[in-house]
DNA sequence: ATAATGCGTATCCATTCGGTTACGTATTTA
DNA sequence: TAAATACGTAACCGAATGGATACGCATTAT
């Protein structure tokens, strides 16, 4: 029970590219243990971990289907990301000569 | 020349938050490393490893400016990031949708 | 010439990370 | 009822992380 929880951000939660892969995988439909970890070449304890990683900070959700467990993407935390790249974007944008079209809004 | 050589993306490099707020600093403008460290707790070593990590990512440049160093903005590679993330905005966007249906049916 | 400044590197350390195997528990199947 | 399935958790392990202190080396100031 490693209760030491840190400030694991959802930063640090998308470090990983298993991680990160899972979630690629959860954008097309929510799936069952079983089908997520069959992708990798780890342990199914392994993507365990990395689901409940996932759950702890709100990036999936679990629903249990039976005996299944079936994971489902939960993207609300990921804005946070998306909220922080925001401003460098207008810097790529200006070494492209692009005018500051700013589609995004809060 | 110790190299921890590992697959470290950029997505790793922006993980640790004290690096984050070296980026949003640089945002404003270069700075040479006393100024970058003089905002935080941590000692002017830990920071001047900090800076390595985000050099050898090429998130940042170097420049010598006699005895001082001035680092620099080279955002290029967060693109990938904001590569990476763009597909999840429709997802909270629909998230968000979702909801408010489901309270307007209540 | 000597001292002070600016900054990187080396070394060490505690903690965290990401993986494994072993095992427990709930549910479905035979 | 017994066995198989689906999955989480516990315990353990090597490696990586992020910090500190000590030190070295240019460059600037006195």
């Amino acid at each position: 029970m490693p209760q030491t929880e840190q400030d694991r951000s959802v930063f640090r939660v998308i470090a990983d590219p298993t991680r990160r892969a899972i979630l690629d995988r959860l954008r097309q439909g929510p799936a069952p243990v079983n089908e997520l970890a069959s992708a990798f070449s780890q342990s199914r304890p392994a993507i365990s971990k990395h689901l409940r990683i996932l759950r702890e900070l709100n990036v999936v959700s679990e629903q249990r289907h039976g005996r299944e467990r079936v994971y489902r993407l939960e993207p609300a935390e990921l804005k946070h990301v998306a909220d922080w790249i925001l401003p460098y974007r207008d810097f790529w944008q200006q070494s492209l000569g692009n005018l500051k079209t700013y589609l995004e809004n809060e």
